[in-house]
DNA sequence: GTCTATATGTGGATAGAC
DNA sequence: GTCTATCCACATATAGAC
C-alpha cells in the first residue's frame, strides 16, 4: 500500500510488536493525543530513540495497532458468518458472543481501534489520512458482515422488519461500548463467558419478532 | 463545591454559555486533547482573551461541558422513571426513546460527556480530579435510575431473569454510540423520532422474555 | 470585556554517540 | 539496535494595552 511493508500488520516484526503492545496499553489509558513516545517508551522500558527506530511517527504506531484490531475482528467473524449449516439468528449470536470477547481479551488493541472510527482526521500528513480512510473501510466492511446475517434472519422469519444496515448500529454499539467500560485486569474466563451470552441474549432478543 | 460558581453548568452566565457551546463544537470535531483554546476561541469569532477572562483552564471548560451534558440526561428521565402510572417496559422504552434523542439533538454536548466518562484523569490538578469523579458519580446515579425500572419489570414478569445494573451496559452501550456516528448536520424531526423508536424497540425487545 | 503580545513548558522528531 | 542530547514548533496560560 505505502512504502512500509504493508503486512506488518498481521505478522508485525518482532521489534514492532513489543512497541505495539505498549502503546496500545498507553494509549487506552491516556488516549492517543495526550500519550507522548516517552509514555509508550517508558512503558516498555526503553526509551523514545527505540520507538523512533521502528516507527517514522506516532500516527504510524496508532494505525498499525489499529489495522491489527480490526483485521482480528474480521478474521474472527468471517468464518461464522459464512457457515450456512447454522440458522441466521445463532450465527448472530455466536457473532456477537464473539466480539463481545474480542472486546474483553484484546482490550486494549479494540479500545484503540475504536476511537480511530470516530477520528475525522489523524494529523496533517496525508498519507495517514488515506490509512485512516482505509480502516473506516474496513469497519464498514465489517458491518456489512453482521447487515447480511441480519437480511438472512429476516427473510427467515427470525428477526423483525428491521433496517439491516441501520440495525447494526445498536447491535455493534452495545458491543463496542464493552471496551470502554470492561477491565481486563478483572475477570476471569468464566466471567467473561457469561457476560458475552448476556451481550449475545440481549441482542438477539433485541432483533427477534416481538412475542406480542 | 469549589471557589466557583456551582450552578454555572445549570444556568450558564451568557458570556460562558457561547463558550461552552464553542469548545463544545472544537471538542467533538478533535477531541480534547488536541483542541486549542485558539481553536474554541476561532469558533465563536473571538480570541483567546475571551475564554481565559471566563475560565483559569481549558480541563474547567470540559468540566462544566460535562456537567451539563449529564444534568439534561437526568433531568429528562428522572419524571419518566418515577411515573408509576405506566408499566416498566413503557417506562424504559420512553427512557431510551428520550435517550436516543439527546443523544442527537444535543450531540456535541453529549458526545464530550461520552468521553469525560472514559476519562481517568484529566490533568495533574486535584480539583478537576475531584470534578471528574463527581461526573462519574453523576453517571453512576444515571445507570441506577435505569436499572431501578429494569428491576421492577423483572419483577412484574415482563422482563428476562437479568442483573439489572448489567444489563444497563449494553443497553446505554447501544444509546451513547449514536453520539459518536450521528451527523447532526443531517436529519430532521421525523428521521430523529424513527432512528429513537427503533431504537427503543431493540433495547425493550432486548430484555424481553424470549418467545420462546 | 476583549484584545495583542509574550513567557514558559512540553512533546514530536532528528542527529549522532555507543 | 538502543541510547542521549537537542532542535523546533506549538499550546497553555499570563500580562497588560485599549
Amino acid at each position: 500500500m505505502t512504502a512500509d511493508d504493508d503486512t506488518a500488520a498481521h505478522l508485525p516484526a518482532p521489534g514492532r510488536r513489543d512497541i505495539l503492545e505498549a502503546a496500545a496499553t498507553a494509549f487506552t489509558r491516556n488516549g492517543y493525543a495526550a500519550t507522548t513516545i516517552d509514555d509508550i517508551a517508558r512503558e516498555m522500558g526503553a526509551t523514545k530513540g527505540r520507538v523512533y527506530h521502528y516507527y517514522r511517527a506516532k500516527a504510524d504506531v496508532f494505525l498499525d495497532i489499529v489495522t491489527a484490531g480490526m483485521q482480528e475482528l474480521i478474521d474472527g467473524i468471517e468464518p461464522i458468518a459464512g457457515n450456512g449449516g447454522l440458522d441466521p439468528a445463532t450465527r448472530l449470536w455466536r457473532m456477537a458472543h464473539h466480539h463481545a470477547g474480542l472486546m474483553m481479551t484484546r482490550n486494549s488493541f479494540q479500545r484503540v481501534a475504536m476511537r480511530a472510527v470516530e477520528m475525522r482526521r489523524l494529523g496533517e500528513a496525508p498519507a495517514q489520512q488515506q490509512a485512516l480512510e482505509t480502516v473506516i473501510a474496513m469497519r464498514d466492511r465489517y458491518e456489512q458482515i453482521f447487515a447480511d446475517v441480519i437480511d438472512e434472519g429476516r427473510e427467515a422469519g427470525e428477526f423483525r422488519e428491521v433496517d439491516s444496515r441501520l440495525a447494526t448500529k445498536p447491535l455493534l454499539g452495545a458491543l463496542n461500548w464493552i471496551s470502554l467500560w470492561y477491565d481486563p485486569q478483572r475477570g476471569d474466563y468464566n466471567t467473561r463467558q457469561r457476560l458475552a451470552d448476556e451481550y449475545a441474549d440481549f441482542i438477539v432478543g433485541g432483533l427477534r419478532r416481538s412475542p406480542r
